[in-house]
Formats: structure tokens, sequence, C-alpha cells
DNA sequence: TGTACATCAGTGAACGCGCGTTCACTGATGTAC
DNA sequence: TGTACATCAGTGAACGCGCGTTCACTGATGTAC
């Protein structure tokens, strides 16, 4: 180690870059992902489009970038709402807390994908990561009830999911999907016009969560 | 009346708009909505870009009639699964059948949002004539079990869904958010690695769906 | 059947735009002796 | 403390690209008499 990094050209550097990410994410928010642009960015922060390239290798990198930054929020997320001990029902509001926070940010990792687009590992990892404590909060709840037919079929396709016992590999998947459901059509704007609420529609789809084993 | 149509011109014009189309499909199917061009379209068909806008008033017009001919697309075939007298399940199968047609498309209609974008009145139109298809086949059903937390709340605010019975727009709710939920997921490609068929997830929630009251 | 005219599909040039990215450079900030 | 040098943030010009869109036009196809 030749040095104890911290600089004061280290700290404007990564003062900067964290605000370039800031202004994509309000571009994001604003226009989607596809309208991020490098020079509107940079003419925001009152510098040329070629002075980014000293933070960023490209517009690619930056997206890649933030698309990592948020599994990692959404995993951090995670992670704190179960590390209370606290069980599925923590676990659904704090990710409709996450996603109502800023719904472009969502469908950036559960949103519409980009044809031929592969993720880069480090994600991947991440995605493993946020449903390992889903698992664990599933495995938290003793199993009741009869084996479904769908109980059956995931225990002779279990790559994933680790020893956990089938049952919470069955209600992890159900979790995610019936959450990503409403959360997913909400955000989207699907049900305007109808007078419901939609946090009653996501209450609703927990509880049943929660009664059903 | 002046004329019967169908001159030669005529039939014509109807085909080259209906390729044009159909090559603005395949390109939404390569590359997502946004990598849509007017110019590539029209290179692709042996023409200049110009020549387009003999068919079209220019790249949103083309656009918004796509997404018009998604949803009407949807609702025709909502509404023949319904016509034979059959029920939720044909409903649910003939909504998977047509997303795995063509997941772009589906996208496009329960996709990420581009904010800001206001759908045009006929869209609307259109949409809820799905959701009508959906109710009356939910309507069908004799509903059973004690009232939910959540057909309260309907009960006083039901804006939507016409005369028919509370229960019957909580179910029709419920077959919406659930079945696109493990749909959306499976076409953006978040099971994979996981190595379970989606298919076997989204006939178990269709049975639960069918179960329940 | 033949001629005069109208319709209209498609061209080619042009406009203006914003994009990502490269490159040689200036000038300020930091480091080493 | 002062001088010589290295680092590196940011500029400005440039490249090449593809985009949507307009406009005046050519030439083929259809219609009317």
């Amino acid at each position: 180690m030749t040095q104890k990094s911290a600089s004061p050209r280290d700290r404007y550097r990564t003062h900067v870059r964290a605000e370039i990410k800031e202004r994509a994410w309000a571009q994001i928010a604003g226009a989607g992902a596809s309208a991020l642009s490098l020079n509107a960015i940079a003419k925001q922060m009152g510098m040329t489009g070629p002075a980014l390239y000293r933070y960023f290798a490209g517009r690619d990198e930056l997206i890649t970038e933030l698309v990592t930054d948020a599994y990692r929020s959404l995993a951090d997320t995670f992670r704190a709402a179960a590390a209370d001990g606290a069980g599925l029902a923590e676990l659904a509001h704090a990710l409709r807390r996450w996603a109502l926070d800023d719904p472009q940010r969502y469908f950036l990792i559960y949103g519409t994908p980009v044809p031929g687009y592969q993720a880069p590992d480090d994600i991947t990892t991440i995605a493993t990561d946020i449903m390992a404590t889903l698992l664990d909060a599933c495995a938290a709840v003793p199993a009741g009830g009869a084996e479904t037919a769908l109980d059956a079929h995931l225990a002779h396709h279990r790559g994933w999911g680790g020893s956990r016992p089938v049952p919470a590999l069955r209600r992890a998947l159900t979790f995610w999907t019936r959450l990503h459901g409403v959360l997913s059509l909400e955000l989207s704007g699907q049900f305007t016009g109808m007078d419901f609420d939609p946090a009653q529609l996501f209450a609703a789809e927990l509880d049943n969560l929660l009664a059903s084993r």
C-alpha cells in the first residue's frame, strides 16, 4: 500500500462521480433509461461532454454502474429489513417503499428488458443475494399444508435455493411474483382511472401470502 | 358513397402500410420500441425515408398505431377465448400464449412506461374492453367465502366495473396482477438460471385462482 | 380508342439536431527534492 | 521555503453518425371525356 487514499484530488473525484450519477438518475426518473445522455449531463454540470470521460469509460459503463447501484440498493434495503429479525411482511413493505421511492429505478431492474442485453456477473451475484434474503425469510416460517404440484416440480429442479426446504422455494417465488404483479402494474399507471387505492390491493395480496403456507 | 373503395391503388396502399408495420414490429421485437427508426424501415423496403410520410404522418403516429394494434389484438384474443363460453382458465392460457408469441408486444402494453406519455382515448377504450371481458368471466363464477378487507374497500371505490358484484371485481384484479406477475418476470428473463419451468409456476398460480372464491 | 388531365408514390437534396467518442492542448494542483 | 517536475481535470475542435422531417421535383398510374 503506497498511499492512504483520500487525498484532496481523490475526494474531489469521488464527489464529481457522485454528482454525475445523481444527474443521471434524475434524467432516468424523468424520461427513462434510454434517454440518458452524457452530453446533457455535462452541460447541466457546466462542463463539456468529453470531460465526463475522466470519470467513466463511456455511456455503457455509466449505465452498468447505475444498474449495479440499483441492485445493491435493493439488496441493502432487503437485508436491513430482514436483519431486524422481522419477517415477510416487513420485507414486502420495504420493497414497496423502495419501488415507490423511484419507479424508474425499480423498472431498471424488473422492467422491460433490452433484447440481447446480458447482465454482467456481479449483478447476477447481487440478484442472488436478494433472492437469498427472501428465501431465508420464507424458510423461517414453518411449512404446513399438503404438497402441491409446484412443490413436486421444484423438488426436481432446485439448482437454485441451496438446501432450503421446497415449500420455502415455492413461497419465495410466489411472494416475488405476486408483489411484483401488483407493484409493476401500479407503477406503470395501469390502475389509473380505477379509483381504488393500490396500497389496499398490495396489502390484500400480502395478507393472502402470510395466511397461506 | 361516391366509390366502392378497393381500387388497385387503394389495395397497394393498404399493402405497403401493412408491410411498414410488419417491419416495425420486427424492429421492436429485436431491439425494443425505443429503437424504432423510420429511415431504417424505409431502407429495408428499398425506399428512401421521406416515402414513408405518404403512409404515416410521422414516427409518433406509427408508434401510436402499433400500440393500438397491440391492444386490439389482445382484446380480440380475450374476446375469442371468452366467447366459447369458456372460463377463466382459457382466458389465462390465451393471455399466456399471446404474451409468449411476442414478448415485446406484451411489454408495449404492460411494460415500463415512458414518463409523461399519455395514451390516446381509443386506447383507453380498448383497455376497458379487455377489462370488461375479464370482469364478465369473473362475474360468471358464483362468489363464496367471507367478505374481505379489499372487498370493503372496493365497495366504496367502484367507479369502474359497472354494476358487477364486488367479489367479481376483486377476483378480476387478482387474476390480472398475479398472472402479470409471473408472465412479466418470465418474459423479462428474471427466472433465467433457476431451472424450473415457468409454465409450472403459471399453472400453479392459475390453479390457486380457480380454487379461491 | 385516344387524348388531356389529375392523382399520387417515391426521389434526392437539404436542414438542423444531438449523440458518443477521439485527440491534442492548456492550466491548475499536487509532489519531490 | 523555493524550485522543477509530474499529474490530471477540463477545453475546444473535430469526426462520423443516424435521426425525423420539409420541400420541390419526376414519372408512373389512374380517370374523364
